[in-house]
DNA sequence: ACAAAAGTGTTTTTAATACACCCATGA
DNA sequence: TCATGGGTGTATTAAAAACACTTTTGT
């Protein structure tokens, strides 16, 4: 080891991979850059860290300030530094995701800030390595979610098993068979029936559930085996 | 998102916590600092990456420069940025942990380097946040250990069956049943049998086997869960 | 009355666990 | 011959998977 007296010091920037659910289609929030390089073309949220920052805290106040969202889900995920990946000057960048439910900030994201959402798989090309980003944050996504009830950052309060669902089936793009799927929900105990029932796509009306906030903390951790041989899966 | 115009350039080091394993017990690497501040004070493999080096690759050469080990299982861990984690300047570091089979490389780590291997429990406090580094790289082997064959990067190329019981025994600190751990490995179709035996630890002697390396390399990322229910063991 | 989505049980198969004795050998 | 660690098999239990019909209700 040596001392830093000589070392190039360079910028470290935080980039953030934003999945929502819609209630029914998985999708990714990003925006038209505004400065060159690579002006005019997408890009993910990004920012530099500050002298006074650490780096949640950078990637929470990167967040905040381009699209307004704020207690969100979100995760560190990897630090990408290819020397070119930045044409203009040598950036590292540490890449963070956050899953959020897009009925909650529709508003505020449209209206206040220049982001759209994308579906997943119709993204246009991002500028960068941001499209490696995205693809290894899918990648982590599957994975962890596939073990850990991960995916319920992505739901309202309320919502209802077939929405559950589906939103399990568009992350591992496969068919689930719904009794099976329902008998692992339930011996999770992480699920609070509730009177109501959202009749929005069915005659018949679908039960909201909600989280037990409480036992969904405690067994976050633990290995919960949603997705029958998930490795058979990640492509 | 602003440009980088007027924005601090810092620090980026790789800190590498190398793992290794004598046959009995699972180590850790550390060296004594050289240079202020902390010096003489223990501390993890670090050094600043290069404006030419993209980040496994910096990895790979601190690695190389301060242990003289070559081709040795690296893999990114973490982003540190806690402003203060160096008291001289800022600096962000990432985190890269390391797995090695100490009597591969024995003779050039005590020779030509000031390095020295440490019990991983009976290890001296470290320098600025290594402490949490490692607690956390810890967590990190023992959640994939649990469903990939990561730790046969820490046996060399010829191990017996009670040597890899211990050293998953080591890992996550509790006892396995060795008819259904030998059931487990034998299913995995991982293991090739050669004729020889090691005689060093018993009369008997215990047959050696090697890695199916091409199995090997396509079933690492399947789920192979050797360790019955590891959510309760992560401390 | 019918279309469309929600909800519900049982059987089969597979994997995990618990458990105890014989084997081979060098000292 | 005996002490030491290596190796082996079976029965039980639990979890995963496969599978199809009934219910509700708005139109």
């Amino acid at each position: 080891m040596t001392d830093a007296t000589n070392k190039k010091r360079i910028l470290v920037a935080i980039d953030c991979i934003i999945f929502g659910f819609d209630g029914e289609h998985l999708k990714i929030l990003l925006i038209k850059r505004g400065f060159a390089p690579e002006q005019d073309k997408w890009s993910l949220m990004g920012g530099f860290i500050n002298p006074d920052e650490g780096m949640d805290e950078a990637a929470n106040k990167i967040l905040l300030q381009l699209t307004g969202l704020d207690g969100v889900y979100l995760e560190q995920l990897h630090a990408f530094g290819r020397p070119d990946r930045d044409p203009m000057e040598r950036v590292v960048s540490v890449a963070y995701f956050a899953l959020i439910d897009i009925h909650k900030y529709e508003t505020q994201l449209s209206d206040q800030y220049h982001a759209e959402w994308f579906l997943i798989n119709e993204m246009p090309k991002l500028i960068f390595d941001h499209d490696e980003m995205v693809e290894i944050a899918k990648q982590k996504i599957r994975y962890k979610a596939a073990l850990h009830p991960l995916l319920f950052e992505l739901l309202p309060r309320k919502f209802t098993i077939p929405q559950l669902q589906s939103l399990y089936e568009g992350v591992y793009n496969t068919k689930i068979d719904n009794r099976n799927f329902i008998r692992k929900l339930t011996s999770t105990g992480l699920l609070i029936k509730l009177e109501e029932k959202d009749k929005s796509n069915s005659k018949k009306g679908a039960f909201y559930f909600k989280l037990d906030k409480k036992k969904y903390k405690a067994k976050f951790q633990a290995f919960l085996n949603f997705i029958p041989n998930p490795e058979n899966l990640i492509s």
